[in-house]
DNA sequence: TGTCCACCGGAAATAACGGTTC
DNA sequence: GAACCGTTATTTCCGGTGGACA
């Protein structure tokens, strides 16, 4: 037997569970579409293209609409003879203006011609942007995925006004903004709420059906028939109906599923793979998490495991800040200043890792928050042995501590 | 009712870094 | 190589908070 065998067959096409897959058929969001259409109409008749602003939790369909209604009327625009060119960009790991610009730019530019993310002038950035905007022509419509990503919101104002500045006079371009935040819009500059929000629409939480019907139409694309049984389906889409209607965490699911399936052999997919499937997504969630880490924030996670093996949680960030700086000695690393390490603490809660309670006891004792640890602590373990600036730290702390006991 | 504890968390300042331009 | 540019992590500073206690 050779050391690669076919896998056993129950998928038929495993990508159609991926994020990023195009089904030719949306479910379930009827009413959007049709607001969407609405909105978007101005394009058809040639006028200066909308601006939109979509919002709702992540996994409601935003993207997929999008797209969706994008390659759509990319179709109809060119039978009507109009210059229509969409650009998508995902804000994700950008958090400046200025960053967005260069990752617009670099799209529109050859490969061979592409900027660095800093060094330029702002202004210079800017004008390069006018500049490739301007010689595509035409209409633009410029989809900005994840825009709650941006902390500064200058481009969205600037792009939509670049015509009537005279930055623009080729091209007519509009923005689509996609968002999972409802607070953004209300951090956005008037300047922007006016301009960009002139269309808004809500995409609310997908329910347990149409999370059904979303994984039915994908699996039975995804799977050959009679591999997925109705409880897998169900007990999928119960995942994501129970944490905020999100589809793609119900896609995730079942094309984990799937994989463990396979892995065993079996000839369909079982709850127990469910199951397995969803163990195994939670690791991989803690174990990204804490790779996404600096070393500082490893540090403040590995004095709060040991406080936890040491049965000292749930306790409050001072005891914590004590055992951080003993831990930082031991590791030759200077220590962070309390209130630098409170924002390590809290990332840690927001990721999920750690989880914390305020107390409060007055006169004698004030407010503070007591941390404590929501993870296994041995998967902890595992994870930071793997970062690479904790590779021999840990077990030198560990020795050494052990040593002073 | 008012006081007060002790941390919380926003904001501004600073340092270090990777980059460009002349 | 000096001046300039933007970003990020960090330090420094300081007003805010809310329940227990008198």
């Amino acid at each position: 037997m050779g050391l690669f065998q076919p896998d056993t067959d129950i998928f038929r096409n495993r990508d159609a569970l991926r994020e990023d897959y195009q089904p030719e058929e949306i479910v379930g969001r009827d009413d959007e579409l049709q607001q969407y259409i609405s909105a978007l109409q101005p394009v058809i008749n040639g006028d200066q293209p909308p601006n939109v602003f979509l919002y709702g939790k992540a996994g409601v369909g935003k993207t997929a609409c999008t797209r969706y209604l994008l390659s759509e009327l990319k179709a109809d625009a060119a039978e009507y003879d109009i210059d229509l060119t969409t650009i998508r960009t995902n804000c994700e790991d950008l958090s400046t203006s200025y960053q967005v610009a260069i990752q617009l730019i670099n799209k529109l530019r050859d490969p061979d011609d592409q900027l660095k993310p800093t060094g330029y002038p702002r202004r210079q950035v800017n004008e390069w942007l006018w500049e490739e905007l301007d010689s595509i022509g035409g209409t633009i419509i410029i989809v900005f995925d994840e825009v709650d990503h941006i902390e500064d919101d200058s481009i969205l104002y600037q792009i939509p006004r670049a015509r009537a500045n005279g930055n623009l006079t080729e091209s007519k371009v509009g923005i689509i903004g996609i968002s999972n935040d409802f607070k953004f819009r209300e951090s956005l500059s008037s300047k922007v709420q006016s301009s960009l929000c002139e269309k808004e629409l809500q995409f609310p939480a997908y329910n347990a059906n149409e999370l059904r019907d979303i994984l039915r139409q994908r699996a039975d694309i995804a799977f050959y028939d009679g591999v997925v049984p109705k409880e897998v389906i169900a007990k999928c889409a119960a995942f994501g109906a129970k944490d905020a209607g999100d589809a793609r965490q119900s896609l995730d699911l079942l094309m984990e599923a799937g994989d463990i399936a396979v892995e065993q052999g079996a000839e369909e997919v079982t709850e127990t793979h469910v199951d397995e499937a969803r163990a195994s997504l939670e690791r991989s969630r803690i174990v990204d998490g804490v790779a996404g880490l600096t070393q500082q924030g490893h540090l403040v996670l590995y004095a709060l495991v040991m406080l936890h093996e040491e049965g000292e949680t749930p306790t409050r960030a001072r005891t914590i800040q004590d055992r951080y700086e003993i831990v930082c000695e031991r590791a030759a690393i200077d220590p962070l200043v309390p209130r630098r390490m409170r924002d390590h603490l809290n990332e840690l809660a927001m990721l999920g890792i750690a989880s914390r309670v305020e107390r409060n006891k007055g006169e004698v004792g004030g407010r503070y928050y007591e941390y404590s640890l929501d993870t296994s602590p041995d998967l902890l373990l595992e994870a930071l042995d793997e970062t690479v600036d904790m590779v021999g730290v840990t077990e030198a702390i560990q020795k050494r501590l052990n040593q002073s006991y």
